[in-house]
DNA sequence: CATCGTATAGACCGATCGGTTTAGTAACGC
DNA sequence: GCGTTACTAAACCGATCGGTCTATACGATG
């Protein structure tokens, strides 16, 4: 038998893995089970092993992110770009269901691997959002800690959400958070 | 050369390592190079191996919550017991350099090991600190949703703070959530 | 149809994994 | 002093780790 598999849908199914393993927990006996993709193929796409694939799968996350949430909030009209972010976060994270792989790495010592990737990743989103609140009439000195209690939220609302396996806290917490955003504005 | 450790001393070295390493990263040989307890120590106060150790340093991080934070919370006189809540938290993490192991277990596979401990610790955390907040006077329908953005924000602040590599994040986030918590008092 | 490059399958490698066993050494009750 | 218990050190085990390699299947191009 004889599957053929691209390098994009290679990259979203590791990605998968490492998202619900974690870096150390994955390993590259599970990601063959999972993905269905043999260790030669694997191999193949990813030469430099896991390390490649984590890191290819990093910038694919944070590519997703910079095309629907972050290049909206550095330049396209702030308060659409503030709700869509919400609708997008919403989604990707599938009402807690599915967690921050970026923030799962900074957690342990994984995050020393791939520190730059990741912090850029929260770095931009923070400024993005800082810099949209801004635009769209939130006083000088709220925007940035706005942004980053914003942030902090979802980072947050993902570790409670699977902790206690209710995925209603994800979503209740974002609607809360949604509405502070909004009520900082003129 | 002899070196002799009590169960107590091993516990808090063994946690260390998990909330460096995570429960997948924290290989036994990692842990008996970190800790300098050999595997012969380490077997003997662990019998069931990895998954016991893991299991004994939730509960002593839990049994430390309970003691500083949940049981006053439940039982002290609220306005207080709130205040040590925070600065026992700022210790705790040490400024987002240490990171809450329950959390991070929470988001890969290594919960499905340990979900009873993990979403009894965050449930009980919630419920009395609305508790607390009930009886200092904040409205009935707040109490709730503030208790849970108070965790979730505690959570996100060390992810962000380890992730940027910025340790002000997390203070200046906790400073804010102690505001708002003590502003919806009566 | 022949060929050639791309991609897949899986055997194979040394190193490390979690865990067991054996052989102790120190401290304490008697 | 003598046994017993509590604890430590390290050799050792099969399984699994990340990674390599060979063989082959397939699509595109001639």
């Amino acid at each position: 038998m004889r599957t053929v598999f691209e390098k994009p849908d290679a990259i979203a199914l590791v990605a998968e893995v490492f998202r619900e393993c974690g870096y150390e927990g994955a390993s590259i006996s599970t990601i063959t089970a999972r993905t269905r993709l043999s260790k030669g193929s694997l191999y193949h796409f990813f030469p430099g092993g896991k390390e490649q694939m984590a890191a290819e799968v990093l910038a694919h996350v944070d590519a997703w992110f910079a095309r629907e949430i972050f290049v909206p909030l550095e330049t396209a009209e702030p308060h659409q770009a503030i709700a869509q972010m919400w609708t997008a976060v919403e989604d990707y994270f599938r009402s807690g269901k599915r967690i921050c792989l970026i923030g799962a790495f900074a957690l342990d010592e994984t995050r020393d691997r791939f520190a730059k990737p990741i912090r850029s990743y929260f770095e931009r989103w923070t400024n993005a959002l800082e810099a949209a609140l801004t635009r769209n009439g939130t006083p000088a000195g709220d925007g940035r800690q706005l942004a980053e209690d914003a942030i902090a939220s979802i980072q947050g609302a993902l570790v409670l959400a699977r902790a206690m396996a209710d995925e209603t806290i994800f979503e209740r917490s974002l609607g809360r958070m949604r509405l502070r955003l909004a009520s900082h504005a003129t």
